[in-house]
DNA sequence: CCGAGTGTTCGACCAGAATCATACACTCAA
DNA sequence: TTGAGTGTATGATTCTGGTCGAACACTCGG
C-alpha cells in the first residue's frame, strides 16, 4: 500500500527561487559542472545516473559536484534502487535566472573543448 | 600636433567576443566584482575613477579586480591624467553573452546585501 | 546472506584566488 | 622640482574549492 519507504537519506535540494545569484554563477563557473549540465541537457529527464557522465574526475569529486548543482537549483535527483537519477531543472531555473541556462548550454566559440 | 604621448602603459583589454564563457562567469561570480559592475552601471561612461567605488578591499585588491574585469571584457579603462576612468561595456558584452549582464545587474531577491 | 554495483562521507592534500602591506611609477598642480 | 593624489607591481599570507583515496551506506540479484 504505502510507497516503498526510503532507507536512504533523500538528497537535499534547493529550489532555484531560493538560490542567490552568486551561487548560480559559481555553480556554472566550473568546467566539470558545466559539462555535466550540458550533457544532461541532451537527455530526457531521469534518464542519466550520476556515474554515466564522461568527466575526468573520481567518484568523490563527482558526488561533490552534483551536490553543488543541487544546491544551485540546477539539478534534481531521485533515487532508483542503488542508482540516483538526474534531471535538469530547465523551466524552474530559467524562471529564476532568465537566459542563464541558455547561455550555459550554447556552444562557446572561445572554448574549443 | 601629436596627441599627448602615453608615458604610462595602457591597460590591456580583452574584447568580449574573445572571452570564454567560463571567464565571464568567473568574473561575475565574485561579490566585490559584482558590486563594481553594478555600481558602474548606475553611472555614465568614463565618469568613475577606480578609487571612487565603495568596496571593502584595499587598493591592491581593487586594482586586481579591475584587471579581471578588463580580461573578462566587462570594463574598459582610459587614462585621464593620474586617474583612470571606467566604462561598462554594456553593448559589446551583451552581444557576446545575451542576458548575462541584465541578470547580474538585476537586484537579487535572495541577496539582501 | 553474501557480493557486486552505486553513490556518499571523511580526511588530507594541493592549486588557485583573494587579500594585504609595501614599494614603485606616473601625472598634475603648486 | 617637489609633493599630493592615483593606480600598479611585488611578495607573503590566508582562504576557498577541487581533488583523491579509502572507508562507509545502501540496494538489488544471486
Amino acid at each position: 500500500m504505502t510507497a516503498p519507504r526510503a532507507h536512504r537519506a533523500a538528497p537535499d535540494h534547493t529550489h532555484p527561487d531560493h538560490v542567490p545569484l552568486l551561487t548560480a554563477l559559481s555553480a556554472l563557473a566550473d568546467p566539470v559542472r558545466l559539462r555535466l549540465v550540458r550533457e544532461l541537457d541532451g537527455c530526457a529527464d531521469w534518464e542519466r545516473t550520476c556515474g554515466s557522465f564522461d568527466v575526468p574526475v573520481g567518484k568523490a569529486a563527482l558526488s561533490h559536484h552534483f551536490a553543488t548543482l543541487r544546491a544551485a537549483g540546477l539539478v534534481e535527483q531521485r533515487d532508483a534502487g542503488p542508482k540516483r537519477l538526474n534531471r535538469l531543472r530547465r523551466a524552474e531555473f530559467d524562471a529564476r535566472f532568465p537566459g542563464l541556462l541558455d547561455l550555459a548550454l550554447r556552444p562557446d566559440p572561445q572554448q574549443p573543448a
